[in-house]
DNA sequence: ATTTAGCGAATTACCACACGTCACA
DNA sequence: CGTGTGACGTGTGGTAATTCGCTAA
């Protein structure tokens, strides 16, 4: 049985690959993230609760959104266009993932909205931006010396990577602290490195493996939908998305996580109520500064939040819901994703034929027998023969079709009465 | 710094009914 | 096994209403 589902979920997470094509045309941006977190079921509390510091790797330090606007998301790329709005931006996840037990609405209810924003829902912490990769601008962000407060306040500005100009995971190989920085994006880049110090770092592979205090984002195969990518998103106990060769989520998940607020890189939270990173911590991961967990290369990377609890046993529980039963729910998520139908298309194109034949009233359908009446000319005379008078009868059937035009949408209405056949 | 009003844009709900699907005889 | 029938659910588009995001006061 249980194999059984594992297969069954396997298989549901081995198509998000497929969806994104589809996801890519949908038509209802808020719907599809009203589906995801809501008619998925994933709202509430499959997340640890809010005490996470959420690091952000931008590509516009001077931007002026705060941190907590909601950004749009590859406004100037319309064909990317991502089920994950701007408006869902990670203050909202955090909402979204984070309402407190006490907050939590009936977890069955398929309607459920977490509070856009609560005192536990902190301000994101965040990097300053790295440059756009225009120019030969090599600037590392983390040499900023902001601070995470200011950090919190500043602007940001979800990233746009080209897709074209991302070279597959195959071809660019593991990340390594000391290659170049790829001409790629520049988040792949940090993620790629924030990962390798991961993995370099028994601490985080411990955490990987089993903590439920830490989440990680590792992004390294660029824009979900191509093949070669790979990433994976792990949170409070939860393994979200794909950990490369590790069979889970694909990389669309992400990228779709990602494309929520323009969120990429590392989180963590510590399960006791402070912050998941210490000054020193967050100033090692600023400044890039010679650390032992960055294995002497310079580079940023995270440290473990202390006093993570491992979690071997399905019972340990992260806010609310148990291991397993957050895993039913990404499942249920997971499912209920694969069966959404983002794209408007048409299925019946004789039915596009019927509905937009049949007549409306106030831009809804109208019977036909209610229509028939009304388009009924009444006791219409054409005995007439004096011009005037056939003059006055058009009036009083353009008089009529004005009428009718108000009672009619417009467009349904010249498909079944123009002024030619009534006159 | 915060609140409120106003505006435009985006999104959703609503409707009738022909047609597709399914179960059953 | 193939066919006919009935019941039920789905899909279709234009408009009004609603919601959302943003700006200015």
């Amino acid at each position: 049985m249980e194999e059984q589902e594992a297969s069954m979920q396997q298989d549901v997470i081995n198509t998000t690959s497929e969806q994104l094509s589809v996801e890519e045309g949908i038509s209802s941006p808020i719907a599809a993230q009203i589906l995801d977190f809501c008619d998925g079921d994933v709202g509430g509390d499959l997340f640890p609760p809010p005490d996470i510091a959420l690091l952000r790797f931008t590509d516009d330090v001077n931007a002026e959104a705060s941190a907590t606007t909601p950004l749009p998301c590859y406004a100037d790329d319309d064909a990317s266009f991502s089920p994950f709005p701007s408006p869902l931006d990670s203050a909202t996840l955090s909402a979204l993932l984070d309402a407190p037990s006490a907050q939590l609405p009936d977890p069955e209810a398929d309607d459920v909205l977490p509070a856009a924003s609560s005192p536990l829902n902190p301000p994101l912490a965040m990097f300053p931006a790295p440059p756009p990769y225009a120019g030969e601008h090599h600037l590392d962000p983390f040499d900023d010396q902001m601070s995470m407060g200011d950090a919190a306040t500043s602007g940001y500005r979800p990233y746009s990577p080209d897709p074209a100009a991302v070279p597959t995971a195959a071809a660019r190989g593991p990340p390594s602290c000391h290659q170049q920085r790829p001409t790629a994006s520049e988040e792949e880049y940090y993620a790629a490195a924030a990962v390798t110090a991961m993995q370099q770092t028994p601490g985080f592979a411990g955490i990987l493996e089993g903590g439920g205090g830490v989440g990680a984002l590792y992004y390294r195969g660029g824009m979900a939908g191509e093949e070669g990518r790979d990433g994976f998103f792990y949170a409070g106990g939860m393994m979200a998305a794909a950990a490369p060769g590790a069979g889970f989520a694909g990389p669309t998940d992400v990228a779709d996580y990602h494309r929520m607020g323009g969120v990429l890189g590392l989180y963590a939270q510590d399960t006791a109520p402070k912050p998941a990173y210490s000054t020193v911590d967050l100033q090692v991961i600023r400044g890039g500064s010679q650390h032992p967990m960055t294995g002497g290369c310079g580079k940023p990377t995270l440290l473990p939040a202390p006093d993570i609890p491992v979690m071997d046993d399905t019972t340990f529980k992260v806010g609310r819901l148990s291991v397993e039963e957050r895993k039913e729910k990404i499942h249920r998520y997971m499912k209920k994703r694969n069966e959404r139908n983002f794209s408007k298309k048409i299925k019946y194109a004789c039915r596009k034929t019927l509905a937009d034949s049949r007549p409306r009233v106030r831009g809804r359908f109208a019977r036909n027998d209610d229509f028939g009446e009304i388009t009924k000319p009444s006791s219409s005379n054409h005995e007439f023969d004096d011009e005037e008078v056939v003059v006055k009868e058009e009036e009083d059937i353009l008089d009529s079709l004005d009428i009718l035009a108000h009672i009619s949408g417009v467009n349904s209405f010249k498909y079944n009465f123009t002024l030619e056949s009534w006159i």
